[in-house]
RNA sequence: GGUUCUGUAGCUCAGGUGGAUAGAGCAUCUGCCUUCUAAGCAGAGGGUCACAGGUUCGAUUCCUGUCAGAAUCACCA
């Protein structure tokens, strides 16, 4: 890392020219802005006080020696109090040839990951070189993340807020792979509590026998159909008892309905056979409906939990909480735990009726995790709605003697709200998932159709490329937003090609691989190593293009640090837009022998960086757009 | 009311650990395709970084307060 060989040299020179030792936290090594010579900066102005000389001397005194001392250093400059030093073309002539190494390993890895349909002829960045131990792969680091998203009811279909959830989920995932961590991804899937009776309820009360296959409907839909039918059902009888005189809190526990999808979660727990049977049967069609729209979206899991196998664990750990004095027990039969002296309120842990809440639910999880994994940290990706959950379900574990409870954190990200507020599944507000999947590749279809591109693939081929540019414009509208902050989707406004957008990128990335494979048709080598610089005179636009490459481990481990794919998002857009620039400005094919090999090796290694990003985002990169 | 989060161009968003003249995209306007993919590039206009204090050589960034918005404080999940 040449920033800290300047960091190190400019201590020695603080010590050499002054006698003084500075304390390293005073020095940063930032990158020179764009509008001033120079590739690092040093900001002097904390030195100031300590040396007792004017800034300008100062940055002076330092420049000069680390000039001296630092071979890759080739010159420097001072303005006011920053200090700007120039890295020798060497260094970045050297900084390609050393990144050039091969990696068996990782090209097989990245390829079957990147192009499982081998059907489609593509040059791909790795088939040579492309890889190395001090560009792309950070230390390893032994701790072990277990990550849960997604988590989904199974009584509704997915909508747009559970594709946010699910992306950013996968994202994070991948990003703490590539940042050296070992990850497992999984999945708690919400199958059974008093939600799931609705639906179940309704069914039985209204649906006549409908099946997936009856109504030739996905299994999700269907069974969501009759939770929506729940509710409108529930509040005509609390309107008519509220006619009848009776107050609201009182008519919505008195409402027939709600008193039978209470009555059916008692029967389920207590295993009554009939109504496992039909909570198997709707769950299965559920299951079936979620496995199409993940795979869509592209996430997967290494690990399922149900909630339904879990749910008695956390039951028989509140027992003996209660046994141990921890937890109180109310006359009529409900337990809580009282978090006062913690500033929060008392919360319910197992109902009146001993039926179990969700608290009671993750409470087993963690807990079933926890032995199952013995993770350094477990992260849950789930909305800012259940801040205070997390919060609560952190204090209860602690309280009751689980000393790893501080390794839980709660990834609380944003809502996605409509232009007029927050989506509602019961009202029927939604954006549904795999409608808008299937907008967005008509939209790529629209636009790619008119552009005429692809006429010598086939529909197979164009529906492959279709679909990878309406959901690479899809998750990184969704990505690209810092994940704590609330989105607001306009459904009359489609979201974008152009611009700072997915497509965008992937275009880039595409531009890219068109060069290479030109270059290979025409014979020209496209391997990164031996290039010769000798002939090259002017080299500034590259630096530039480099220091955003040489950037990508850093982002990576910031992101990772941050569990902030928008970070990840950010960077490749700014690394395509660079290369766009440069692409357009500068002759790659046609240039002079020396040069064009640098400009294509230079190219390649954008490419990969970007596809690099992409990857971590869930973005495809076809090879034709 | 308590807790947590957010407030940057007309709109959507960036702005590591405080640093130089606050940046992109969309939208509006102007140029650039007989040369490597124009889903692109170049340029113009557009700002009291919600407001007020504080910390210091320096604050969009850190601290306090105020205002505005969101979430949550359920025998829903």
């Amino acid at each position: 890392m040449i920033e800290q060989v300047i960091k190190e040299n400019v201590i020695k020179a603080i010590l050499e020219i002054y006698g003084e030792n500075l304390d390293e936290k005073l020095i940063s090594v930032q990158q020179t802005k764009k509008e001033f010579d120079g590739d690092f900066t040093i900001v002097v102005f904390p030195f100031v006080k300590q040396l007792k000389k004017s800034p300008e001397t100062i940055a002076n005194e330092i420049g000069n020696y680390v000039k001296e001392n630092v071979s890759e250093i080739a010159d420097y400059n001072v303005i006011k109090g920053f200090l700007n030093f120039s890295l020798t073309n060497q260094f970045w002539f050297d900084y390609i040839n050393n990144n050039n190494i091969s990696e068996k390993k990782f090209r097989d890895e990245v390829d079957i990951a990147l192009f499982p349909k081998k059907n489609i002829k593509h040059h791909n960045f790795l088939d040579s070189d492309c890889k190395s131990n001090n560009l792309f792969f950070s230390e390893k680091s032994e701790d072990l993340f277990v990550i849960e998203y997604s988590s989904p009811n199974t009584n509704k279909p997915l909508h747009l807020g559970h594709i946010r959830n699910n992306l950013l989920g996968y994202s994070v995932a991948e990003l703490l792979k590539e940042s050296g961590r070992k990850v497992v991804k999984v999945n708690l899937i919400n199958d059974r509590g008093i939600h799931i009776c609705k639906s179940m309820l309704a069914w039985q009360k209204w649906g006549n026998n409908e099946t997936p296959e009856s109504k030739n409907m996905k299994g999700d839909s269907l069974v969501g159909k009759y939770y929506v039918k729940f509710d409108v059902e529930y509040k005509k009888e609390i309107f008519s008892l509220i006619a009848g005189g009776m107050g609201e809190e009182e008519a919505k526990q008195k409402s027939p309905s709600m008193i039978q999808a209470q009555e059916m979660l008692r029967m389920w727990e207590a295993g009554d056979e009939e109504t496992i049977k039909l909570w198997r049967t709707m769950n299965s069609w559920v299951y079936s409906g979620f496995d199409v729209t993940y795979k869509r979206m592209g996430v997967d899991f290494d690990k399922l939990y149900y909630e339904s196998e879990t749910y008695l664990l956390g039951k028989e750990v509140v027992q003996k909480g209660l046994d141990a004095g921890i937890l109180t027990k109310k006359e009529d039969g409900s337990v809580w735990i009282d978090l006062t002296k913690e500033g929060l309120d008392e919360k319910l842990l197992l109902r009146s009726d001993g039926t179990s809440v969700y608290m009671t639910q993750d409470i087993g999880t963690a807990i079933l995790r926890f032995n199952d994994y013995k993770p350094d940290k477990f992260i849950y990706v789930v909305g800012n709605e259940q801040n205070y959950h997390f919060q609560v379900l952190k204090i209860v574990l602690d309280k009751l003697g689980y000393d790893w409870s501080d390794k839980l954190y709660h990834l609380s990200y944003g809502m996605v709200e409509l232009p007029d507020g927050k989506m509602k599944s019961r009202e029927g507000t939604v954006v549904d998932a795999d409608d808008l999947i299937d907008e967005m590749i008509h939209t790529a279809k629209t636009t790619s159709d008119e552009l005429g591109k692809l006429s010598e693939f086939s529909e197979q081929e164009k529906n492959e490329v279709h679909r990878m540019i309406g959901l690479g414009a899809l998750k990184y509208f969704l990505l690209k937003v810092d994940p704590k902050k609330n989105i607001v989707f306009n459904p009359k406004e489609s979201i974008d090609f152009n611009g700072n957008t997915g497509p965008f990128i992937q275009y880039t990335c595409v531009r890219i691989k068109s060069l290479l494979r030109k270059a290979n048709e025409q014979g020209i080598d496209v391997n990164l190593k031996n290039l010769s610089f000798e002939s090259i005179k002017e080299f500034k636009k590259e630096i530039i293009l480099l220091k955003k490459v040489y950037d990508y481990h850093l982002v990576i481990q910031e992101a990772a640090i941050q569990y902030s794919p928008a970070l990840i998002a950010n960077y490749a857009y700014e690394l395509a837009k660079e290369f766009n620039q440069y692409y357009q400005e500068n002759p790659i094919l046609v240039a002079e022998e020396d040069e064009r090999k640098v400009r294509l090796a230079l190219s390649k290694l954008v490419g990969f960086t970007i596809e690099q990003a992409l990857k971590i985002l869930g973005i495809e990169v076809p090879e034709r757009m």
